[in-house]
DNA sequence: GCCGTTTTCGGCCCGACTGTTTTCAGTCG
């Protein structure tokens, strides 16, 4: 029972409630606890275990505390079980669908008792949806088109994708001379592994405008509605893109608003109210108590901020913060304490420690990765071709490790502007042991580890193989930890946590792999690695010499984990680095 | 259901758009 299992169980719940009208209080303590255990670094089952105060997680109290505990020691919970006795539980995704939510689905299971999307879709396709009080032809055909998209909806898009739909787009927009200033807010700007949909802000004197250029971009595949200020379409590549178009003074406090996350703003707000504040899209006003004012006229009181984001921050009396830090993971009780972490930047970074050659599956040869590296100023960087277990990517035997050897010697004695590593990416075996010589081991400068086959060991025997690896005295670095593929390869299962805490012990560094479809470790993880006191690298695992850009993606993530340079051996000189190769 | 530099009770973030509405509920972010 993993934290994010939790969550989920938690969340099912909040739905059973929503769809018996439950107090909406309650529901949201449900959501609030779910959203606390998805992001907490440490497993709960361990705090269960350790007899820890659950109740000194936010949002959890008494009733959730036990919750937890009971669905850590039984795997089940009761309050599941009898809210599925009233509500059966398949109704839970029909409010999932876009559109139909806890109360829509009510009606549909009460006047005609569809359960299930399959059903839906049934009734939908024989007009019986258009007939029910609240529906109408409309309704029934946005349900119809919702599950469809549901159907295909593949999950959700990873940053690097993103960005590649981004880009033109806000290319396009500011071709349009009424739009005054552009930003991409949302997921997207907090830099998060994937996005679930873009959101876009425009500053423009001439809305109507802006909105027909946004509705006429040639890749938008349908409109999903075009209002003064706010617009949504849905691009060819099943993208949703959001556009929210405000006046000029309400730049900042709008890029705040919908950068979000939703948690964090609900945090900052409720900090607002505390100041005779109100905090929205248009601004920072002071209320002076007149709510209903508020309600009929957005701009009502005084107008206190807006024009840039800082402002906001700092009308609660709180210091900017990057948009990574925006999760509610204690960003804003940092921020009160003067706190905030200095974060890594992409300049941080003097060097690449994995990388792959022609030697194994790398498209390009040592020296044109050389190039690539120097033409990023780095100082160093790691030759890290696999070994001889992977067969199919032409991996390394000692024989041919020893003819990289001469080669680099070769390249090193003529390119002395950057410093080559001598290194490899061993293979983890399925019983722990490692795809190289100890005798070869120990003539490497740096030690990559990392498992490319058998990731469905039962969880046991897979945490003893990566202990067992780690352990190794020549190990320096665990590789892409969890062995995760976004939206493709689950994580392996193993116990990362006892994996974690033995490298701290081993003095072995973890990996954060760059490469946008791995981001492995994630954020979470690499938080929990810090507080034990971890060092991590950043790498690329580059294949060829533009994969070296990739760096970017992973440095994102570590601001993400609140990372600072010191906690990021690649950021360090070569002669600091190599005292921590030595060991 | 959670929470507390006013509080153990009474609050809990704010606004836009759509569709089916004759004045607003539901959904979404």
């Amino acid at each position: 029972m993993e934290n994010i299992d939790i969550a989920r169980m938690f969340e099912d719940v909040a739905a059973l409630l929503e769809i018996q009208g439950a107090n909406p209080f309650r529901i949201r303590a449900y959501q609030n606890a779910a959203r606390t255990i998805e992001s907490h670094t440490t497993p709960l089952r361990k705090l269960v275990t350790e007899g820890a105060k659950l109740t000194d997680l936010p949002g959890v109290g008494k009733d959730i505390a036990g919750y937890i505990t009971e669905l850590v020691e039984t795997g089940e919970l009761g309050l599941f079980k009898e809210l599925t006795e009233k509500v059966p539980p398949s109704l839970i995704e029909l409010t999932r669908l876009p559109g139909v939510g806890a109360k829509k689905t009510k009606k549909l299971w009460e006047e005609l008792g569809i359960e299930t999307i399959d059903g839906l879709e049934r009734a939908a396709n024989a007009g019986e949806v258009a007939d029910l009080e609240g529906f109408g032809a409309k309704s029934q055909q946005k349900i119809l088109e919702g599950i469809a998209a549901h159907r295909r909806r593949q999950a959700r898009f990873r940053i690097s994708d993103a960005d590649q739909y981004v880009e033109p787009l806000i290319a396009y927009m500011k071709e349009e001379k009424a739009v005054e200033r552009i930003e991409v807010a949302g997921s997207y700007r907090r830099r998060r592994e994937t996005v679930g949909d873009i959101d876009i802000l425009a500053i423009a004197s001439e809305p109507g405008q802006v909105m027909q250029r946004f509705t006429s971009y040639p890749d938008v595949s349908r409109v999903e509605l075009a209002g003064d200020t706010k617009g949504t379409v849905v691009l060819r590549s099943g993208l949703q893109v959001d556009l929210r178009i405000l006046p000029p003074q309400s730049y900042g406090a709008a890029l705040q608003y919908f950068t979000g996350s939703k948690e964090h703003n609900v945090k900052l707000r409720k900090r607002a109210v505390a100041r005779d504040l109100r905090v929205s899209e248009y601004g920072v006003f002071l209320t002076g108590g007149e709510e209903e004012a508020a309600a009929a006229d957005p701009y009502a009181g005084e107008f206190v901020a807006g024009w840039e984001e800082g402002e906001v921050y700092e009308a609660v009396e709180l210091a900017w913060m990057a948009p990574e830090l925006r999760e509610d993971r204690g960003e804003i009780e940092a921020a009160e304490r003067g706190q905030l972490p200095d974060l890594i930047t992409l300049d941080d970074i003097r060097g690449d420690l994995q990388m792959h050659s022609t030697w194994s599956d790398g498209k390009h040869s040592i020296e044109e990765m050389l190039d690539g590296c120097v033409e990023r100023g780095y100082e160093y960087f790691a030759v890290t071709d696999h070994s001889k277990a992977l067969a199919m990517t032409g991996g390394l035997d000692a024989a041919k490790l020893r003819d990289q050897w001469v080669e680099i010697e070769e390249i090193a004695s003529r390119r002395p502007e950057i410093r080559v590593l001598r290194s490899m990416e061993v293979d983890i075996l399925a019983d722990g042991g490692l795809d190289l010589e100890d005798e070869m081991l120990a003539q490497l400068d740096v030690v990559l580890v990392s498992v490319h086959s058998k990731f469905d060991l039962p969880a046991t025997k897979q945490t003893e193989r990566i202990l067992k690896a780690i352990q190794h005295p020549a190990v320096h670095i665990l590789a892409h930890p969890t062995g995760r593929l976004i939206n493709r390869r689950d994580p392996m299962e193993f116990d990362l946590d006892e994996v974690l805490q033995c490298a701290a012990e081993c003095d072995v560094i973890v990996e954060l792999n760059a490469h946008p479809e791995r981001l492995d470790l994630r954020d979470t993880h690499l938080m929990r690695a810090r507080e034990l006191g971890l060092k991590v690298v950043i790498s690329t695992d580059a294949h060829r010499v533009a994969d070296l850009g990739l760096m970017r993606y992973g440095v994102d993530q570590a601001r993400r984990a609140w990372l600072g340079r010191d906690d990021v051996v690649n950021t360090y000189p070569l002669e600091k680095l190599l005292t921590i190769f030595d060991k």
